[in-house]
RNA sequence: GACUGCUUAGCUCAGUUGGCUAGAGCGUCACAUUGACAUUGUGAAGGUCGGGGGUUCAAGUCCCUCAGCAGUCACCA
């Protein structure tokens, strides 16, 4: 054995070894108990980063229930991630001064497909670099051919159900992306904006001063709404309004939601372009006219279109303040909705779009909780989800991409009725004609997601489902409770009528020394692989879960990786001092009294150490049941137990080496699924190259 | 504004149902040593457990309150 624990070939060599052995590879045993883990899958955009190195969570549940002699499933998969594997596809093609317009949709999504293949294989190897124990022989991906078609039976099913809908409403819509979004892609942004007082001239003369802070959208005002109560505006209800500019007649309606000491009290409404409004014209059943378009340039105003948003405020101003009906013009703090990908203010448009009617989902969802179904693993994120599915709103599926799933709808012109096919259809279901046209719409990237745990295991075989589904456990990042847990549990009780797994493990975020989440836009990421080739991937998964505390988020200081790189060798070298110790002579001697103590001592420890261990490991307590071996196996064994027998064991009693041997080989064990490498390489140092720790079941 | 966390040693964090002198890793200081390991060993210093109040024989742990930080949601004309 080598003086120091030499992470970098070792590893290679054993995950091959692994690989090559198959003790990963999934099947049915109905002799045995199932434990099964979905990966969550990664985007297949980029390369690896620390979040997903938090995995590590799930390859110790699995390398510990295999050694509990559980049948494992640790299923690895990708996502295509639609509009965020676009955007990042589209900044490529801005390196190199191209857009997406410059390709038809076949071509743009063939080089998105080229790019993606690229990145999952490059995702594949730093899995494997990391040690994770998936099964590499039935990986999925969202775009699968059978995915796909379980994603379309879904559609078919919920449409059949009329738990989805085309309706046409106000969306958050990126004008840079191209694509509306769901309320909860969202991003907030406080902005240090302006308050607008502007004067409306009343029909029977004077005015009426409105505030705002979206002057442009002037010309799409329908009326002025002010309190049914406020006594300032009493006699102006029923008034009639001339909208400057473009000299348009609009009421002044009465509206319970306005807010009395806002602004002046007067609002004007602008249904097209905000949700609220949006809502008001409906109940009034006022026309919403459509003044900003999906390129995000101002249309049918007569007076600045063509103009971007904010060079048609301006005019609008300079023209109202020539008529001289600006009033005044404050500052105002506001929160603006920004695409979450690009950061540009989304705008409200109406459209028509696919829409999944959530409360019935969310509601029985929200019972499987309750009734403990699903087990929250922090429990504290149990009341959180339970008030996600109780704030759920109807869920907007259409995208604009065309990286992603087509909408398998078809919408007939002679009817002007939508039907759903899940392979394109000869004639028009609706009237039995040849004009029925696809939607041009993919799917949300998470409603493909949402329905990962049955789309796989379904797709790969009857039995296979059957044995594994529900899934054991799903561990995440809390960070995703809302659009991927609280999703998945949706569709996945409404598909299967099961839940689609039994526990949810969060844990939470790896900030920086500052505390700030990493991000490569901030540039304060840890690179994961980096940190491997320097350390071990050993060294990096300990320091990932020592001394924290699942769910709370954790901050990873380099200092913490050398420390458990010196752990790994510690670990090397209490076998080294082992294996060396047998080489030499044997002599069987009685052990004197002390040293008879001692062993005693040492054997009752190691029962407590294990009983405590399998305790927190039943928990989840992983950082705990970590802690334990390692103030064990460093402090107790290698600093009290072998110091207090190296006198006895160097004059040849073997009774000492060998209970030490044991209590470390079963440490070894423990400690696997944490620290797989350097476990089975020592492990291999003492029973073949051929053997391995995995094998063998922890006590 | 609502909800949920967090605030414990110089730094990063544990502390499970309240119970013996409050722990770990890293760092600091002193000493030891090349005999498995300097990616080492032994020992030490260092904390009024965010402030205040309460319950209890006993509170870092439970309750109230205040402050700071973080996250989620709602509002935002």
């Amino acid at each position: 054995m080598e003086k120091k624990y030499t992470p970098l070939e070792i590893e290679k060599r054993l995950s091959t070894f692994w690989e090559k052995k198959g003790f990963f590879h999934a099947s049915v045993d109905r002799e045995k108990q199932p434990f099964s883990i979905i990966l969550p899958p990664p985007n297949a955009n980029g390369a690896m980063h620390l979040g997903h190195a938090m995995f590590v969570y799930e390859d110790i549940m699995i390398r510990y229930q295999k050694m509990q002699g559980k049948q494992v499933f640790w299923l690895l998969g990708l996502d295509h991630a639609g509009i965020e594997t676009q955007f990042v596809f589209e900044k490529h093609l801005k390196k190199q001064g191209k857009s997406r317009f410059d390709y038809d949709r076949d071509t743009l999504y063939q080089m998105i497909w080229d790019f993606v293949m690229q990145n999952k294989h490059v995702i594949r190897g730093q899995m494997r670099q990391l040690g994770f124990s998936l099964d590499w022989t039935k990986e999925k991906f969202t775009l699968d051919e059978n995915v796909v078609a379980v994603v379309y039976q879904t559609f078919q099913d919920l449409f059949d159900r009329q738990l989805v809908y085309r309706a046409h409403r106000l969306v958050n819509y990126c004008t840079h992306c191209g694509t509306s979004f769901s309320d909860i892609e969202v991003a907030d942004k406080e902005n240090e904006g302006l308050l607008y007082y502007l004067k409306y001239p009343l029909k029977t003369g004077g005015f009426i001063t409105v505030a705002t802070t979206r002057p442009e959208t002037l010309y799409g005002d329908v009326a002025v709404m002010v309190h049914p109560q406020d006594k300032r505006y009493l006699h102006l209800i029923g008034e009639r309004v001339i909208l400057p500019l473009i000299h348009k007649e609009i009421p002044i309606i009465a509206n319970e939601h306005v807010d009395r000491k806002f602004g002046t009290g007067a609002v004007k409404a602008t249904p097209a372009h905000d949700f609220e409004d949006f809502a008001v014209a409906q109940t009034h059943k006022l026309s919403y006219p459509v003044i900003i378009g999906f390129d995000g340039k101002m249309q049918n105003t007569g007076v600045v279109d063509g103009l971007r948003v904010n060079a048609a405020r301006e005019e609008t101003l300079k023209k109202l303040d020539a008529l001289h009906l600006v009033d005044k013009i404050q500052p105002h703090k506001l929160v603006i909705k920004v695409c979450y990908r690009c950061g540009r203010t989304l705008e409200p448009l109406p459209k028509e779009q696919w829409y999944i009617k959530i409360r019935p989902l969310a509601d029985q969802a929200k019972r499987l909780i309750t009734a403990g179904q699903i087990s929250v693993y922090p429990k504290r994120f149990t009341k959180q989800l339970i008030r996600i599915f109780d704030d759920f709103i109807d869920w907007n599926i259409s995208r604009q991409v065309v990286w992603g799933i087509r909408i398998p709808a078809y919408f007939c012109a002679s009817q002007k009725k939508w039907f759903v096919s899940q392979k394109p259809p000869s004639k028009c279901q609706i009237c039995a004609g040849q004009d029925a046209k696809q939607d041009e719409d993919t799917f949300d990237t998470w409603f493909s997601s949402a329905q990962w745990p049955f789309a796989t295991l379904q797709t790969i075989s009857p039995e296979f489902y059957q044995y594994y589904y529900p899934t054991s456990v799903m561990e995440t990042g809390y960070e995703i409770l809302r659009p991927w847990v609280a999703r998945m549990i949706m569709i996945g009780y409404f598909s299967t009528k099961q839940v689609p797994f039994r526990k949810v493990f969060l844990h939470g975020m790896v900030r920086d020394k500052q505390g700030v989440k990493m991000s490569k836009s901030k540039g304060n990421v840890i690179d994961p692989l980096k940190m491997v080739a320097l350390y071990g991937a050993d060294a990096l998964r300990a320091a990932l879960i020592f001394g924290t505390k699942e769910g709370n988020d954790t901050v990873l200081p380099e200092d913490k990786i050398v420390g458990m790189r010196n752990f790994a060798n510690k670990i090397w070298n209490i076998g080294r001092y082992i294996k060396s110790s047998q080489k030499s002579k044997i002599k069987s001697q009685k052990l004197d009294s002390t040293n008879l103590k001692i062993l005693q001592q040492l054997q009752k420890e190691q029962k407590q150490l294990e009983k405590k261990y399998h305790t927190e490991m039943g928990k989840y307590h992983f950082a705990k049941a970590l802690e334990l071996i390692y103030q064990f196996l460093w402090h107790q064994l290698a600093d009290y137990y072998i110091e207090q027998l190296k006198e006895a064991i160097r004059s040849g009693k073997i009774e000492a080496l060998s209970a030490l041997k044991k209590a470390y080989l079963e440490n070894l064990k423990m400690l696997h699924p944490y620290m797989p490498f350097v476990t089975e390489a020592v492990w291999q140092v003492f029973h073949g190259e051929d053997k391995s720790i995995i094998e063998n079941s922890i006590s």
